[in-house]
DNA sequence: CACCTTGATAAAGATATTTTATTTATTTGT
DNA sequence: ACAAATAAATAAAATATCTTTATCAAGGTG
């Protein structure tokens, strides 16, 4: 069987007759005769009553009729649905990140992105940068977004955002507000840092390596597996610490902390979209991808591509 | 988009692989690349993700399958459909009879063709001879059993059982039981006969002409639209009448009323089964059409046809 | 590194479908 | 009733589509 003979099939029933249909599809009479015959003798039996006049269905006709039509119309239906995927009407992805752009960009990123294209479902995990690598490789996931890579070496990875730590102190500490400090006094400081391993820490360290002050003459006095819950701890006047200023701009808009100036100590770091270049396209994940560097278009852009300087 | 396209597909899914599924479907495997492709190319989505050792469904093939697997359910399904319906293990016809067949003959039949071909539906409708020729002529029933014929024209018409009128008067009537009475006494008696233009009545008048008797002579005192009430007007002893003996057969057994035998005048008449030839056949009422000649093969053919000569 | 498996591609060959031309049957208009 | 018209069937040629054989390229394996 074929859809093409039930198509034609069904249009002989609807219009009655050879002719009419056979002009209705633009085509011969004589190829809609054979489409008719070739489904007649391979169902074995007589789907119409050809007479004087008019073609009639016959009882088996009748009963192809309504489920041909259903046929017809669902693989019909498959075009449309294809056509909803590549359109983004439909569609899901599963993006991974790690807790910064986890928890501070991706959330307004998604905001935009589901209300430019409503149907598509966005699954979201959010956990350390070498588990966001992990579930890339093992394609969890479609897309990733973290601070810092491991191995790289099958994966694209495109900045996309650059944050910066910031050196932040608890309101009573003697440093004033936006002082500007030495890198040398940090040593005589407490800090309360990241678990080794996170993107935050690595950047620290690398940047005072720059600098060159070695991680083992800081004095960490606590080590937290919460960005959030660290700068509770320098609120609370536990100790100092360097933290992505995305996560610490509220607390230090409502006075809470305070932020410090090191002279000449670059804490810039780039945050990354990674993607398995070795796995297939998922139309909704490039979507998202295309998304977080043109933003919606009705909508210039996630804030947070403003408030830093995006990079292609 | 065609259903070849959409089987060779859903055997790649499966099996994940273009040669394994060429193998399972005893075609080439470029025959197989061919299709899959014409596919992607029709829908512009890529299906397959071709990789290193595995072939796996993209997020379109996912979906895809879901829809093709019923798709092409379904249309093996229409091929048992169809077949049911030629194997008689589905389908429906609708039969008229008139009053003697449709009472006393069709309901054995239809409860032996049941029993024979239980998937089948069949509708009865029950009328007098010259309404059930109107409605084969109308296409309303596709089989009709009846005792005359009026136009024939288009109508194949096959006699299929010998019923007989016979004579029937009260128990208390002068002439005896069985007893042989002479055509000419009957115009002495007073009779209750059905509508003219019922089959029995115009039986009986022919045969009554044949004998040089006419219509006008007898003494017609009630006309009645029923068989079974005549039998009880003339159990209650108002009159004589000549009725089917299939209809008196009961009340005769029971000896409600009683038979008389009138020399020499022929009162056999052909019950008919009818059929429209120029209109398409239906392979229930066709079935049921040759069961009523050659009844049921478990079941040594329907009583009727037993108790009187069945011709053929 | 040779060897095997898997899918893609090209070109020839085989099928299937469509078209043009014609036939048959029936209907319609005069 | 007879020519013209309409509708479907059929035959043969033309075309389109699908399949195969042969071959290639890439990746994995012993």
């Amino acid at each position: 069987m074929n859809l093409k003979q039930l198509e034609v099939f069904l249009w002989v029933a609807e219009l009655k007759g050879f002719t009419k249909a056979a002009k209705r599809l633009y085509m011969s009479q004589p190829a809609v005769s054979f489409q008719i015959q070739s489904l007649e003798e391979l169902l074995g039996v007589k789907l119409f009553w050809r007479n004087e006049k008019n073609v009639i269905l016959t009882e088996a006709g009748k009963l192809l009729f309504e489920q041909a039509k259903q046929i017809v119309a669902h693989s019909n239906k498959i075009k449309s649905v294809v056509n909803d995927l590549k359109e983004l009407k439909t569609g899901s992805f599963t993006i991974g990140a790690s807790t910064i752009p986890g928890e501070y960009v991706l959330p307004k990123l998604i905001g935009d992105f589901h209300r430019r294209f409503p149907g598509i479902q966005i699954n979201v995990r959010i956990a350390g940068s070498a588990q966001v690598e992990a579930w890339l490789l093992n394609r969890e996931i479609d897309l990733g977004l973290c601070g810092a890579l491991i191995s790289g070496k099958e994966i694209e990875c495109l900045p996309f955002l650059t944050d910066r730590l910031v050196l932040i102190a608890p309101p009573d500490h003697r440093w004033k507000s936006g002082e500007e400090v030495k890198i040398n006094d940090l040593i005589k400081e407490e800090f309360i840092l990241r678990e080794s391993g996170s993107g935050t820490r690595k950047t620290f360290e690398a940047s005072l390596a720059r600098s060159g002050i070695s991680k083992e003459q800081l004095s960490v006095v606590m080590e937290m597996g919460s960005t959030r819950a660290i700068i509770g701890a320098v609120e609370a006047g536990l100790g100092i610490s360097v933290v992505s200023f995305l996560a610490a701009r509220e607390p230090l808009l409502l006075g809470l902390i305070k932020e410090i100036t090191v002279h000449n100590l670059d804490l810039d770091r780039e945050l990354y979209v990674i993607r398995d270049q070795s796995w297939m396209n998922n139309f909704a994940a490039e979507a998202f991808h295309d998304f977080i560097f043109t933003g919606s278009p009705d909508n210039q852009g996630p804030s947070a591509n403003k408030i830093f300087t995006p990079v292609s």
